[in-house]
DNA sequence: CGCGGAATGGACCAACCAGTACATCCGCGT
DNA sequence: ACGCGGATGTACTGGTTGGTCCATTCCGCG
């Protein structure tokens, strides 16, 4: 089941839903296709388990990163470096949510287990933003998720989009360095623009 | 010609490569599938077409914006606001893009065409922002395309992502008031982010 | 031991779908 | 009128692919 799993998301990842093959997964496992039947019951139900899945696996453990001991602007520093590093090692996370976008989040919304755990990312967000204005270092007014939104699409563009990005001006941005600084700059930029 | 490519950028856009149909396509114009494959090959070369049609049809037409004459600041919140409706108007353009960009490029990596044309927005963002550090407003040392990634993540996923983004915080990012208050916000955020 | 339900293997099927064969037609130059 | 090359309609095909049928095996339990 787990091997289904694992093999079915980077398949899907690869290829969409309309792009995986049902015999290609199979064939990678050391099951069968009939087996993949018997559990999932179609491949949509089998798209709808790996997309389950992948939310659930990338849920920020909250607490993990120890944001509520750090001062404002270290821990929204800390949050957004470690979302960049969190998007750029689950690439097949990111494909899944692409290709769900691309089937206008239909799936998603059959699902009734992701609409409810809630994203942790937000309520740290909202508790060291509230730190910061309560120290006058941060802006009022702001909204949590209007925030949460920048970084994600700042992290996950920096992922979903590399290769079209790469080709058209010609350069690397998975390079260590290219890497590196392009997630200076965003920390630099969400910093920006919190603050007073 | 101009109705297959228009009817083929509707479907590729709602099914990527793989989930799009010939059939479908022929269907929806007024000619036949043999003429799709008269004109375009296969199904990858009218792939590729729209692909590259869809490119050449969201550059920015250079000094539309007259760019040059506003101050800088004025100058970069204009083209960040018209970069951000024009990604909201283009949405078929958008889902193409993260399909080109699930299949890794592979398909833009064989055009000829779209490597040769140059981004004209690269260009304004760096005659703009040089004016805006003579002037003393920005500040030194950034890159014209490290900004253009920036505005590009900001805007693409506002578009690209709203149906997973939407379905998780139960919103609804596409109400005029939405869109109004998230591109005011990113306009903030990309001044305050060259701002000295 | 033997019963029953869960797990499995492997061949099979029907629909789908990219791509083609063949014949025809249109329009233009001579 | 005629030839010729580009354009077009129709029917077809061969491979692919999601999904299933039937039969068998495995395993826990009374």
């Amino acid at each position: 089941m787990a091997e289904i799993l694992a093999v079915a998301t980077q398949e899907f990842a690869a290829g969409g839903l309309s792009g995986a093959r049902i015999d290609a997964i199979a064939d990678a496992t050391r099951t069968s296709k009939r087996m993949i039947y018997y559990y999932f019951g179609s491949k949509e139900g089998l798209y709808l388990a790996v997309l389950e899945e992948s939310y659930r696996s990338v849920r920020l453990t909250e607490g993990e990163l120890h944001l509520a001991d750090l001062p404002p602007e270290e821990a929204l520093a800390r949050l957004v470096g470690f979302t960049f590093d969190h998007h750029w090692n689950s690439q097949d996370y990111i494909r899944i949510v692409m290709s769900e976008n691309i089937q206008r989040g239909e799936y998603l919304a059959q699902s009734k287990i992701i609409q409810k755990l809630n994203v942790p990312a937000i309520n740290a967000i909202r508790e060291l933003y509230e730190r910061g204005v309560a120290d006058g270092l941060f802006r009022a007014g702001l909204d949590a998720i209007d925030i949460h939104a920048s970084i994600s699409a700042l992290c996950f563009f920096n992922v979903s989009n590399q290769y079209t990005f790469d080709l058209i001006f010609k350069r690397d941005g998975s390079s260590p360095k290219a890497l590196k600084t392009r997630r200076a700059n965003i920390i630099e930029m969400i910093l920006r623009y919190v603050r007073k």
